[in-house]
Formats: structure tokens, C-alpha cells, sequence
RNA sequence: GGAGCGUUCGACUAAGGGUUAGGUCACCUCCCUUUCACGGAGGUAAUACGGGUUCGAAUCCCGUACGCUCUACCA
């Protein structure tokens, strides 16, 4: 007997991956490798309309960056392949057959006309036990007349034939014992007529075949699982089928409701996982790795979207999350998602990565922005001084590129209200003290010897230290001004000064 | 309309019959900092409502309200 923990994540590669999708992935692995099991990746596209080239390569490409590797994929292999399920048509066959054989399932032989046309009659039509017998199938058709119809290749679909009354009870274990009167569900479409299964018989199959022991997927699910249950119970057995978890679902910031492509970009966040390119329409959504965001900590903070361990502990590391992950203490609810948040959990990752590390993965930002680093040791040192201050690896770029080249701007007017010739002697008296310097002097050099001509002016400090820092970085931001002349040397730092004296006195 | 699920500060959440209902983000004040941050110290702020059960309820039960999800030959 094998018990071995075999969980799945079963998108369909319609677009880019959102932060619900990826919390999904996250609970399936930290389950599976929790209890040393085993993660799977199954491709559901069974739907050919709604194709999208690149799409499953994206996903690929999202878990990767996210850290979470499935053991057994298309792209990995397994014992359990195919893993696309368009691949397995002949599979989904056989068991929508089965079904038929034994009376839980019957063909249907309406068109789509006709079913609009029941629905315009019936507002809540339901092809359900109540009205099936209306409409064109292997029930309510003699049997010649449906050998008929199949003998001149009519299409049809398979339905599940739901049961009069009866009721369907489960264990959820986020949510405990969960009841549903089946009279309500209606006789869901098993096999469409292009002969493709839809998710309600693939997903059934496939955990069978798959050996799948717990099946977690969003709270959206939920309403069809007792057409799941049932199949599990006509086609393999009760005693086979999964543990099920129901997730709760992401909503939106603000308002109400599951959260969604628009609200990223009406409320200006990122919603994907990474930037994601519609192939028709070839607009780019942008995702959490290109707006900034460390993979460690989308997936902390994805993680405590729902779930705690109890505790105070808020940041986690993978490790400590595969450790402390239990799925009882998932909530029921949904959660908001929270922006700032977010960033400050990113920021908390931040100043926990190791800066030569942030340097590699902060260079293609800076290549992006053609900002040239002729030394990694220098952009190393300039990362610890300016990464208390970045909520997001783009904010690296703002921070710090003056220390690379000249700021292209220089804030003027928050220095003009209180600028002054004697200011404009003093900047040149520094200029000249500068040129009088040899060497790399250090911060504190630099100030003292900042001080004692400040001094021998008459001005205090205070009043030079920031159209100083302006002149240098371009505005009120940035690490400590001397910190700064340090790194960037003296020529530099008089070539700036000199430079913003010239637009001072344009002024 | 029907079915299911849910509801603690603005947000994420802790408290599994007994706490002044705790923490974090955000916000405000102060300290540190001759910038912006980081850091430190405080502060504002919640058990949806109504009934029970109980010596005692955020917690258990029942209603109500509100919200969400589903109700496709989409997943």
C-alpha cells in the first residue's frame, strides 16, 4: 500500500499566473514536502478555445522563479503521463463510457440553440432531473431512436446523470463536514462534443490515475464538488478518493470581491506572478519579479495570506514555512490583499539578502535603465548604504544611481528660497579645498574639514548640508552627504558642485 | 432566484469558555538623524446584529443582516 503524499496544481494555460494561482501552488507544496510527498504539475487544457501559445511555458517559467519545483510535470516527466491533458483524450473516453454502461451517465443530443432557447424559456433552467426529460437524450429518446442519432454521427455530450435525491457529504478539512443536497447541481457535461473531457470528469480521472492523496484547490470550487464526489463514487470508490481542501480565496484591496487582473491595474500593483505577454492582443500585464519583488518574499507573504503558525513569527523562510505548514490552521475566509504590505515584506527580504547577492539580481535593473557599473565591489558598498531604504529593487535604481553618474536633474528650487552670495562663496571656498586634497579622504575627513570652513564663513552647517546634498545626488534623499563624497571621490563631487553652482546663478 | 461558503482594529491576523481582546502593515506623535529612510518609544483603532446555553461567550447553539463563490459543451 502506498501512502505517500501526492498532491497536484492543475491550471489551465490560459494567461498569466495570478497571486491566487500561485498561493495555490504554494499550499500544495509546502503540504507535499511537509510530509515528504511528492508535487505534481498537470496541464488542464482541455479546452481548445481557449488556447494560449506560451502560456504553459510562463508557468513553467513562474514556478521556477518561485522556488517551487514540481517533481513530476510535462516538462519534468513521471510515471503518471502523460501530463497535458490533451494527451490523454482516450483515457476520459473510456471512463465517460463506463459511466454510460452503468447507467450513471447518458448522452445528450441538444444543440446549443436548443439550450439557450430552454434557458430563455426557463429563467433558472437547471437540466437536472426535473427538466432533462424535456430535452433531447438517451433518456428521454427510445433506444432507436438514440442508436439512430449516433448512427448518422449527431453530436452529442455526455451528461452525469445526478441522482432525484440524494445527499452528498464530505470532509473539507479547512472547512469540516460540508453537506449538499444533489438535487440542486444539475447534470453536468462529462465529455463535450468534440470529445474532450471538461475539468469535472478530468479532474476525477486524473487524481485516480495520478494516485493523487489530497486536492487542494480554491473556495470557488466548491459548489461543484459534489458532482465530483459522485464520480469518485460511481467510477473508483469513495474509500480512493482525495483528501479535499477547499482555499480561501484573494480578494480585492478595496470593495469586495476575488481579486482580479484590472484591480492591479487600476490600483497599480501587480497582480501575475511575472510580466506576462497577451500573444494576440500583445499587451504586456506587468508581474511581482519585474515590478521588484524577491521570490522569497512573494511567497512569505503569500503564505500569510490565510495562514499563521500561531505564532508572532511573520517572516519565513522557505525551510521554516515546509516545517511549520499546517493546513488546519488555514482560515475559512477570504483575505484582502494588501499592497503596502506586501512591499514592506519585500523590504524585510531585502535587508536580509546578502548584498552581493542583491548586487547580481539588481544588475539587469540597472542594465534596463542604461546605467553603467564598471566595478561589482562598487556597486556592492553603494547596495549596503542605500538598501535600508528600498521597499522594491526598483526603488535601487532611484537610490542610487547617483552614485554612477551625475544626477540628470538638480532640484533648484528647494535651494533657491534661502540661497545666498555667501552660500556662493562658501561653495567655492569647498570647491578649492577639494582641489587642495589628495588622495580618497574619508567621510569624517571630509566633514571636519566641511565644518571648519563652515565656520570660517560664518554660516552654520545646517544651512550648507542640504543644497550640498542636492547639488550631489539631485535631491532630498540618500545616505549621509559625506558618505557620499567618500564613494563617488573629489573630482567627481567638485565637477557636481560646480556644475550646480553654474545653474544657481542662472537663476 | 437557488445552492454553498464566510464575517475580530482601515488591512493581515492571535486568543480553541475566564486576557485591560495581543501582534504586524498603514496612519499619528515623540526620540535618533543638519535630507529621505532605517532604528527606538508611544498613540488612534475591532469581536456584524439579535437571541439563547453558562457563574462566565469573540469562542458553543439558533436566527437575522451583510458579503462572496458557483449556478457554461470555462476552468
Amino acid at each position: 500500500m502506498d501512502s505517500k503524499v501526492r498532491v497536484r496544481f492543475a491550471p489551465s494555460p490560459t494567461g498569466g499566473l495570478h497571486l491566487g494561482g500561485v498561493r495555490t501552488v504554494l499550499f500544495n507544496y509546502l503540504f507535499a514536502k511537509h510530509h515528504g510527498g511528492e508535487f505534481i504539475l498537470r496541464i488542464e487544457d482541455t479546452d481548445q478555445t481557449r488556447f494560449v501559445a506560451g502560456a504553459e511555458q510562463y508557468i513553467i517559467d513562474t514556478l521556477n522563479w518561485c522556488g517551487l519545483v514540481p517533481d513530476e510535470s510535462p516538462l519534468h516527466g513521471g510515471a503518471y503521463g502523460p501530463y497535458r491533458q490533451s494527451e490523454r483524450k482516450a483515457i476520459y473516453t473510456q471512463y465517460a463510457n463506463t459511466l454510460i454502461e452503468k447507467g450513471f451517465a447518458y448522452y445528450a443530443f441538444d444543440t446549443q440553440e436548443d439550450l439557450e432557447e430552454k434557458r430563455k424559456q426557463l429563467p433558472n433552467f437547471q437540466y437536472s432531473p426535473a427538466h432533462r426529460m424535456e430535452m433531447k437524450n438517451s433518456i428521454s429518446l427510445s433506444e432507436s431512436e438514440v442508436s439512430e442519432l449516433l448512427k448518422k454521427n449527431t453530436p452529442y455530450v455526455i451528461r452525469i446523470k445526478i441522482p432525484d435525491d440524494e445527499e452528498v457529504v464530505f470532509t473539507d478539512i479547512i472547512r469540516g463536514e460540508v453537506r449538499f443536497d444533489v438535487s440542486t447541481v444539475d447534470d453536468k457535461v462529462l465529455l463535450k462534443a468534440d470529445g474532450m473531457p471538461t475539468y469535472h470528469l478530468a479532474v476525477v480521472v486524473d487524481d485516480y490515475l495520478m494516485k493523487i492523496t489530497h486536492a487542494f484547490r480554491g473556495e470557488e470550487w466548491l459548489p461543484s464538488a459534489p458532482v465530483h464526489i459522485l464520480l469518485w463514487k460511481y467510477l473508483f470508490g469513495l474509500d480512493k478518493m482525495p483528501k479535499w481542501a477547499h482555499l480561501p480565496l484573494i480578494l480585492k484591496p478595496e470593495g469586495s470581491g476575488k481579486l482580479s487582473k484590472r484591480d492591479g491595474e487600476r490600483l497599480g500593483f501587480p497582480v501575475f506572478a511575472m510580466d506576462w505577454s497577451d500573444p494576440t492582443t500583445k499587451e504586456t500585464t506587468v508581474g511581482f519579479k519585474e515590478k521588484g519583488f524577491l521570490p522569497e518574499a512573494f511567497i512569505n507573504f503569500l503564505a500569510m495570506l490565510g495562514w499563521n503558525d500561531g505564532s508572532d513569527k511573520e517572516i519565513f523562510t522557505i525551510e521554516e514555512l515546509i516545517a511549520a505548514f499546517d493546513l488546519e490552521r488555514v482560515h475559512k475566509g477570504g483575505a484582502k490583499f494588501d499592497y503596502e504590505k506586501a512591499k514592506w515584506f519585500n523590504q524585510e527580504w531585502i535587508k536580509k539578502t546578502d548584498n552581493t547577492i542583491l548586487a547580481e539580481l539588481l544588475q539587469p535593473f540597472f542594465d534596463q535603465e542604461k546605467i553603467e557599473i564598471h566595478e561589482r565591489s562598487y556597486l556592492i558598498k553603494v547596495i549596503g548604504m542605500v538598501k535600508d531604504r528600498c521597499h522594491l529593487l526598483t526603488d535601487f535604481i532611484t537610490q542610487s544611481s547617483f552614485f554612477f553618474a551625475a544626477p540628470t536633474t538638480i532640484d533648484t528650487s528647494a535651494i533657491l528660497p534661502k540661497w545666498e552670495e555667501k552660500k556662493h562663496v562658501f561653495f567655492t571656498a569647498l570647491v578649492q579645498s577639494f582641489q587642495e586634497m589628495s588622495g580618497k579622504p574619508l567621510a569624517a575627513e571630509l566633514e571636519a574639514n566641511f565644518k571648519t570652513l563652515a565656520a570660517s564663513h560664518e554660516i552654520k552647517p545646517g544651512d550648507l548640508l542640504l543644497p550640498l546634498r542636492i547639488m550631489l545626488v539631485g535631491g532630498k534623499f540618500g545616505p549621509g552627504v559625506f558618505d557620499i563624497i567618500e564613494a563617488i571621490e573629489i573630482p567627481d563631487t567638485i565637477k557636481r558642485i560646480e556644475h550646480s553652482l553654474q545653474l544657481l546663478s542662472e537663476k
